[in-house]
DNA sequence: TAGGATATAGACAGATCTGTATAGTTCGTC
DNA sequence: GACGAACTATACAGATCTGTCTATATCCTA
């Protein structure tokens, strides 16, 4: 299942398709640039369609691993836990391979209720929501679904607005907002 | 400048896009579905790209607009007006047109740093921020652009998360989200 | 009624797109 | 060394893409 070449197809083209777009990314370059026959990429994808849903797979899985460990090392409460994903934020927008959230780009080409694309994506929102959920409750809110939703609205805002504006500015702004959401969830101590 | 079939194509070519997205759409079918011919197109725009570029433009013009308007007729103060916001955009979400942010996923697909749409995109925000942040300063922030910019995150956030999860709730979240933003924000009386 | 601007239909170029077909090659394993 | 799986190279089909060209038609105005 996972051969070293297929590996390489979803790393190549999940690097293309986050930098230029799924539809302006063609087949042939992502061949090219992998150095890998077509009829090996269609040996192991049916179609372009099942080779972006392999890509956002690995992606989900990579980018939420990636966060956690970064915020389980930048803070130790849940509580701060929760104000350092927008560091680790901040951090993603000044790397030069920022260009947005795939899952969100992935959804604005393929925004189509019934796209198994756009699925895709919900799942991951969905399964960041959890674990923002999860500290939400552990730093001790009323209501952790509550504050979660809302803490997640901050991280799509950032992540949209940093792209957009090319700046990442949007993830100290995200933070401080964060801030003062979180004191009102929380009851003082 | 503006003749009938012009804005017809205006009309035509921002349905589109806004339903399928901006690489899906083809030319002939922009066309094919305003009855106009070919050249008559390139008569009037230069390419494709200055067709997008025309259709932000008025959809810009419009989405304001038609938001302003809104947002006035369903409150008087502007710290009410700052939460109708959040209650225009439920009745966008649950439109049956609604296929997020035109500039959002005109980003997503055109992202390069020195894309005149994704520059288009950024200038449609900003002029956004600009009402938000006189209703802030009009409701008596201390920091209207504190506050605005923390508003414009949740209206971000709430825009990506209703188009990704096929729900308008996130209207709401983000309307409580930013009751409590705002009374942070503003002194008490 | 003549002229000029605007629109039309449709062919065309040249590139690119996804996906398939075929024939040959590499390479590990028995 | 032989077998079989995986991979390569390349051509191809058929569609679609943006943009151009030409020749004709419409329509307003002078």
């Amino acid at each position: 299942m996972a051969t070293p070449r297929r590996e390489h197809l979803i790393e190549t083209a999940a690097r293309l398709f986050n930098a230029h777009g799924y539809h302006a990314t063609g087949i042939d370059r992502i061949l090219a640039e992998a150095g890998v026959a077509k009829m090996t990429l269609y040996n192991h994808f049916r179609s372009k369609d099942e080779l972006i849903l392999a890509v956002l797979r690995r992606r989900d899985e990579t980018f939420r691993n990636r966060l956690m460990r970064a915020v389980e090392q930048a803070a130790d409460t849940p509580r701060e836990r929760l104000l350092a994903i927008f560091d680790v934020l901040g951090d993603w927008f000044r790397s030069k391979d920022f260009h947005g959230c795939m899952f969100i780009n992935a959804s604005a080409e393929y925004g189509a209720p019934d796209s198994a694309i756009r699925a895709a994506s919900c799942e991951h929102k969905r399964l960041l929501t959890s674990y923002v959920e999860e500290l939400a409750r552990d730093a001790g809110a009323v209501e952790p679904a509550v504050l979660a939703g809302a803490v997640m609205l901050l991280i799509e805002g950032a992540i949209v607005s940093a792209q957009i504006n090319c700046d990442c500015a949007p993830a100290d702004q995200a933070k401080r907002a964060a801030e003062t959401l979180i004191a009102a969830a929380i009851p003082a101590s």
